[in-house]
RNA sequence: GGAGAGAUGCCCGAGUGGCCAAUGGGGACGGACUGUAAAUCCGUUGGCGGAUCGCCUUCGAUGGUUCAAAUCCAUCUCUCUCCA
């Protein structure tokens, strides 16, 4: 494909690329280009948000070009001492190699393996002397690293800034030196890092990176950006069903986002028909989840998911598909609804009782003191979505 | 090195001796309604107990004062600001 097609498809979605005209020389160059992507192996949870990124990686990849995967394990391991910050726990060997293949199951589910180059970043920056770290520091100012955004947020509302976090940039941007990246992407919350890649190549004589930025989704909240830490992520290996449902509780404001960075649906022509009156919003939306889940597994699993969901929240019937529980009688439902994890303990269950969230065979429970008298293949509804069918135990 | 501010429930943030299991917001959960696990509205949100009552644990940590402490005192840990 010709460069000026290729930079075309490239720059669909981007936020930022800098610069164009740069990446155009590359692309002219002929050569595979190495498109480097930096992960944070102490969160090996890949979600939807990863995958806008991901699925640019892999088009890379489909044009002939070479993705460069770094696990910042060097960097997982040293941690984050800044105190509050629960993003970078300190990990051990074995939790970053185990996290980091983990990480990779996920990213391959996305990316071509065959055109990906693993590395760890531990295996350049694990042999710098004290003397070398420094020579490198020396490069960089500290009004220069306050001008990222989320420093100079945090320094102007005095909030702790470790010095640590100063060089994290500088040893993502020694990455970028040691695979001789062409390409470094990455969400828009990484320009900044990705900037300083770019001035450390020039540094060390390579011409510099281009940056390449996805934005950032939101999760499903639908104002936050998508992360572990707000608990509003879908997850890439979240079962299908959860993916499906996840994505119908996206606000409606969000779907097009989602469609227009995670599927090749027709997003403007759906905006059109849903303006006027043509398509539902709630169709869209469940294409959307269909396409998503397709992706993410398979078409059958896809039928699955949504047929599931049609019948527990549209028809409000219960769907054939539940999961079986086995259960005693005689003994207390609040305890019971802890044990099989319905409740996380005997207060919320008696909390989803007293308000009406149990229901046994349709019939709502009232008494919060009841106690089990299950029959064979009851069932059992707890609060919107977790549905049983009773199997009577001895 | 000096001066000052602060640490509260999942998160943010009130509370400066009893009425505090602790206002409010966010999130989460439940219900109603619906077009969906959208939106909107209402409610719940430490744990345990045969329970409209009782018990236990919680306000950075450890001791102390008091009939009574998130609130007062001491020591400690951590964070921030200003000055040097």
């Amino acid at each position: 494909m010709s460069p000026e097609d290729q930079l075309k498809i490239l720059k669909e979605n981007a936020e930022d690329l800098i610069e164009e005209k740069e990446l155009l020389e590359k692309l002219k160059a002929g050569r595979p280009l190495r498109v480097k992507l930096g992960v944070d192996p102490s969160r090996p949870d890949l979600h939807l948000g990863h995958a806008v990124v991901l699925r640019k990686l892999r088009q890379f990849q489909d044009l002939g070009h070479i993705v460069v995967l770094i696990i910042g394990d060097f960097t997982a391991r040293i941690g984050d001492p800044s105190g509050r910050s629960k993003t970078r726990p300190m990990l051990s060997a074995e939790e970053t190699k185990r996290n980091a293949i983990s990480y990779q199951e996920q990213a391959f589910k996305i990316l071509d393996k065959g055109k990906t180059e693993l590395r760890f970043n531990s295996e350049w920056l694990d042999p710098l002397k004290f003397e070398d770290v420094i020579r490198l520091t020396s490069k960089y100012t500290v009004a220069r690293m306050l001008e990222r955004d989320d420093f100079e947020k945090r320094y102007k509302a005095g909030e702790p800034i470790s010095i640590v976090e100063l060089l994290y940039p500088i040893a993502q941007a020694y990455d970028s030196v040691s695979v001789r990246a062409d390409v470094e992407m990455g969400g828009t919350d990484q320009k900044f890092n990705l900037l300083v890649g770019r001035k450390y190549q020039e540094e060390f004589g390579q011409s510099p990176q281009v940056v390449l930025t996805m934005p950032i989704i939101e999760g499903t909240d639908g104002t936050l950006k998508m992360s572990k830490s707000y608990e509003n992520y879908i997850g890439l290996t979240d079962p299908p069903d959860e993916v499906y449902g996840k994505i119908m509780s996206i606000p409606d404001a969000l779907m097009f986002k989602y469609a227009r960075l995670l599927t090749n649906l027709d997003v403007e022509g759906a905006k059109k028909d849903i303006e006027s009156s043509k398509l539902h919003p709630m169709e869209f939306k469940k294409s959307l989840a269909f396409e998503i889940v397709n992706w993410l597994y398979s078409q059958e699993d896809a039928k699955k998911a949504q047929d599931k969901f049609i019948t527990t929240f549209s028809k409000k019937e219960i769907p054939d598909d539940i999961p079986e529980i086995t259960a005693i009688n005689g003994i207390k439902l609040t305890q019971f609804l802890k044990d099989i994890k319905a409740a996380d303990s005997t207060s919320e269950a008696k909390r989803l009782i007293t308000q009406n969230g149990v229901k046994i065979n349709q019939d709502t429970i009232e008494d919060v003191m009841m106690t089990t008298n299950f029959k064979d293949g009851d069932i059992l509804k707890v609060g919107k979505r977790k549905i049983y069918r009773i199997i009577l135990g001895s």
